[in-house]
DNA sequence: TCTATTTTTTAGTTGTGTCTAAAAAATATT
DNA sequence: AATATTTTTTAGACACAACTAAAAAATAGA
């Protein structure tokens, strides 16, 4: 077994190793507000339990071993938001401190039996996969709402480029991040959409349409 | 806020002082399987943090600040057991270690929202009541299921003379602590009992009946 | 009541995970 | 290339919560 704090390293090196061929020491501290002599020495432990592969002054990355580790976790913390959300009804900005918490909590009986009952969600409330017990995970299929293809349908997951008056529009309108939308057609002399959202039909204009990130589960 | 470690002696401490006037340092010990050195140590924190009434050498008591922690702690640990058995479908002998990980996530949204989920239980699937946010709690009103009146009911918490034929019967009518049950009447000729559980109604002997402990939510 | 035993506390150690300050390595600048 | 700057590591300290061993207090037995 892993300590929280093991736990919580793994997890973030996993988050700031994607798509890179190695971590610095002063990114990991930045990212979990602790000194780098503090990141230092658990590297070192942590590369004494093979979960990642450590050269000292050259970076970190997770082993196999820490990955499925860090995606176990993540797959505990994206059930937990999923349930805190469908089933106690908290909203999607509130549940990242709690999930902090439930993520670290020990029994993979629980996790499974927790899946179940949730009926094996694949996203999470903001739009992430959740990783399979297995250790397998969706990749990230980010799209433009103005790139999808008629008839396809997705989570928002982000905004592009988070102007106060969208914000405003988008919270008037009551859509938030994890809300599903279907792209139904766009009407060809103003680019705007018709999407299905909260199983009403509404109109969005072309520049909403570029700026509001989908994530579809289909290529 | 209290550390893991501080909430754990709290805790025990409510347990093993009912009805008490004072507890040991070895009896703590004892209790949460630590060396009496550790003990006292923790004690004189508590003491500093007026959670508990030290006295050295004479041993210790809750103050109503530390009870109240005690009862939410409880109140978590119970609301978390309740989920687990009637939401998740684990069997009630399952759930402990499990929910003593969960009583420690700090979050009274949480657990309001949890109770609310729940349909506001009152005792938890062990038969034991659950503390409301207030700090009241129902006490235990423990009878023989020989002794209730008719038409009365509870839940089954404990047996008097666990004999193995007894656990057995039991066993093989899948009924187990936490169900309910209640009195229909008792026969005259034998004593022997009409019960209702499961939604069912059976007979049970008089034997049986006067073995069985059952907490009764009213007087 | 005086000694023996048990209980409890104190003193000092250990392991974990953080920190600060200083040293060492890597990188950037002139 | 030599020096300055930044990054990273090492060394040493600290808080927490456990431990062992020894001392002190309370209790039991003679």
């Amino acid at each position: 077994m892993n300590t929280k704090s093991e736990e919580d390293y793994l997890k973030c090196l996993y988050h700031l190793q994607q798509g890179k061929k190695s971590v610095s020491t002063n990114e990991i501290a930045n990212y979990l507000s602790m000194k780098p002599s503090s990141v230092s020495d658990m590297l070192k432990k942590l590369a004494e339990k093979k979960c990642v592969n450590y050269l000292k002054y050259k970076g970190s990355l997770l082993t196999k071993k820490g990955e499925l580790i860090a995606l176990s976790i993540i797959r505990k913390h994206r059930l937990w938001e999923t349930f805190l959300v469908n089933k106690l009804g908290f909203s999607w900005s509130k549940v990242h401190n709690i999930a902090e918490q439930l993520e670290h909590v020990n029994s993979e009986e629980l996790i499974d039996k927790l899946d179940y009952f949730l009926e094996y969600p694949q996203i999470d409330p903001h739009g992430d996969p959740i990783p399979q017990k297995n250790g397998t995970i969706a990749k990230l299929n980010q799209k433009l709402l103005s790139e999808l293809k008629h008839g396809e349908e997705g989570v928002i997951t982000g905004i592009k480029k988070g102007t106060p008056s969208l914000l405003n529009f988008l919270d008037q309108k009551n859509i938030k991040l994890g809300d599903h939308i279907q792209l139904i057609s766009i009407l060809e002399f103003d680019q705007s959409a018709e999407v299905i959202i909260h199983k009403k039909t509404i109109n969005l204009s072309e520049k909403i349409c570029s700026n509001l990130l989908i994530e579809t589960l289909n290529d």
